[in-house]
RNA sequence: GUCCGGUUCGUCUAGGGGUCUAGGACACCGCCCUUUCACGGCGGCAACACGGGUUCAAAUCCCGUACCGGAUACCA
């Protein structure tokens, strides 16, 4: 038998990382056993379900690339099959129509209000008092008859228990006197959560429920309506809860878009990587083993490996710094400076497109200085092209934003970085972070006038022009003749490499951080290398 | 209240009676590398909730307690 799995999310908020992680565990049980991975959106609550959380269901879904199978199903189309349900109960007696008006909408915290109600019963009646329960079908039905409104319960039976044997949690019971007699059908003919689950799991032929732990309670309710329809329930595996720092439930209403996956695709994560931080949290393959591919997941995920813990989902909505988890922020920056650069590359041309950074050049590969490209006799000691510096200074060029990119990828965290640390690779606007100012600029005096004085002796020393006029040579601007030039130039100064270094990593990008500052130089390239030594702006900061 | 579930470093976790003076990862802290650094290398700090059993032997099995979570609705 096929296995066929189901995420149900109700469109009442968008997609957080509780259910994404849901659907991500189906999503890899049914690839994992070559099985069906559907959607159904549980559309019931007209009044909370809206059309815009769906759609933010559906990005989040997209974005984490957990592509469905089949039409999407969407529970309210199948009202009127749940009612019919409910009459069939009904009609053979096992279920009842409850003429106890109903009671008035309750005002503030319903969870609290539900919970006292349900102390102050306790002792003062059982779960099988209900005045309508045995009511004689004649009288049910003239009752009805004349229009009086009522809801159907399940008749639950007296004696016995519910079992299932869960396959996170175990075997499953619990009397049956535990359980209300549960309302099936609205008064207004409006069906209910548990039953329109079950109905929908029975015509879409699920075969396994995986699922937040907050149903396992549900799903003794849910077996009873099965046994009542005599059908067979599928097998069912509960999750783990992912708990909010307080280890309260994760809420939506609470916790706000800090928990929303959109808010991570639009931090500039990669899908990938948080898919890896989503599949460990409550899950483990039983080894050492970090970093999983989607195909390594789908290999070796399996229900046995599931948690029966909560896990904290760890985020800090006042530092910036740290602002969501610090594993979550670990697999992102992982994956960004370890991932092929051919596959992280169309994620950071969307993230330089949409700052405007972005040049159609960088799309065309090795054209306007084919003729630059070094042989490989020309090859370096340490495997790179000795005189690669005419092709990579090419700023328009694809090598150049290959190299750059593999340059500064290793210091960021998430897309974002590219656009904002790394703006000053991709254009001449950029921002001087004040602290980099005032530790690297303002601490040396000398260094505003050193600094213009390094781009002329740059400008004699490789050919371009300097403020007395033109000078053409032909050594290349490339780490190992910079490094000869610069110290030479420290010498000539008498202070320390560092702070000619440190000084002219500011002028250059505007930060205090980033790769070898000779890589710098030339990814940053001889003209403007030789402007932005000569700026005077950061001095008048 | 009742029913159900859970409890290993701050966090995510490995562990299924002896190999556990409890392993890994993140974070944190040192040292190294170095022109900076949030890269890298090396090292450090840090946990079996508590109490009883069972057993030659328990983080691992049983019972109790505590704490945490979930459910308890004519919501989903």
């Amino acid at each position: 038998m096929t296995t066929r799995v189901r995420f149900a999310p109700s469109p009442t908020g968008y997609l957080h990382i509780g259910s994404a992680r849901t659907a991500l565990f189906n999503y890899l049980y049914a690839r994992s056993t070559g099985g069906k991975f559907l959607l159904r959106v549980e559309d019931t609550d007209l009044a909370r379900s809206t059309e815009e959380s769906t759609r933010s269901i559906l990005d989040g879904l997209a974005w984490l690339e957990l592509g469905h199978d089949e039409e999407i199903v969407f529970q309210s189309n199948n009202a009127d099959k749940h009612r019919a349900a409910a009459l069939r109960l009904l009609a053979e007696g096992k279920a009842y129509r409850d003429f106890t008006p109903k009671e008035a909408p309750v005002q503030g915290n319903i969870k609290d209000a539900i919970k006292e109600r349900a102390r102050a019963e306790q002792g003062e009646t059982t779960m099988r008092d209900n005045p309508y329960r045995d009511l004689t079908r004649e009288e049910s039905d003239s009752r009805a008859a004349a229009g009086e409104p009522f809801a159907i319960r399940l008749k639950v039976p007296v004696e016995g228990r519910t079992a299932f044997d869960d396959q996170v949690y175990g075997i499953q019971e619990r009397d049956y006197a535990d359980t209300e007699d549960l309302v099936l059908l609205r008064s207004d003919g409006h069906p209910l959560y548990n039953l329109a689950v079950v109905c929908d799991d029975i015509e879409m032929e699920i075969t396994h429920v995986i699922r937040g732990q907050d149903h396992l309670t549900n799903t003794h309710k849910q077996i009873l309506i099965y046994e009542a329809l005599g059908v067979t329930p599928p097998t069912f595996a509960h999750l783990p809860l992912i708990l909010a720092p307080n280890k309260g439930k994760l809420s939506k209403r609470k916790h706000g878009e800090i928990v929303s996956m959109t808010t991570y695709r639009d931090a500039g994560f990669l899908a990938a990587a948080f898919r890896n931080f989503l599949a460990l949290l409550g899950w483990s393959a039983g080894e050492e083993q970090e970093i999983y591919s989607l195909d390594e997941l789908v290999e070796k995920f399996t229900l046995e490996g599931i948690h029966r813990s909560n896990a904290m989902f760890n985020f800090h909505p006042d530092d910036p710094r740290k602002w969501t988890d610090d594993k979550a922020i670990w697999f992102n920056a992982e994956y960004i400076r370890t991932m092929p650069l051919d596959e992280l590359l169309p994620f950071v041309k969307a993230e330089l497109r949409s700052a405007k950074l972005w040049r159609e050049e960088y799309d065309q590969a090795g054209v306007a200085m084919s003729a630059d490209i070094p042989s490989t006799a020309d090859l370096g000691p340490d495997g790179r092209p000795a005189t690669v510096a005419a092709a990579i200074q090419e700023i328009g060029s694809r090598d150049w934003l290959i190299r750059t990119l593999d340059a500064i990828r290793q210091r960021f965290f998430t897309l974002k970085d590219f656009s904002n640390q790394g703006r000053a690779y991709f254009s001449e606007d950029f921002d001087f972070d004040p602290a980099a100012v005032a530790k690297n600029l303002s601490k040396f005096p000398d260094l505003q006038t050193w600094l213009p004085e390094l781009a002329d002796r740059f400008g004699s020393e490789f050919g371009s022009q300097t403020e007395t006029g033109a000078v053409a040579t032909d050594k290349a601007f490339t780490e190992s003749e910079i490094e000869t030039v610069v110290k030479a130039f420290t010498e000539e100064k008498g202070t320390k490499l560092g702070v000619i270094m440190n000084g002219s990593r500011t002028l250059l990008t505007g930060v205090g951080v980033g790769p070898s500052m000779l890589t710098v130089f030339e990814i940053v390239g001889l003209d403007r290398t030789l402007t932005r030594l000569r700026s005077q702006i950061p001095w008048n900061l």
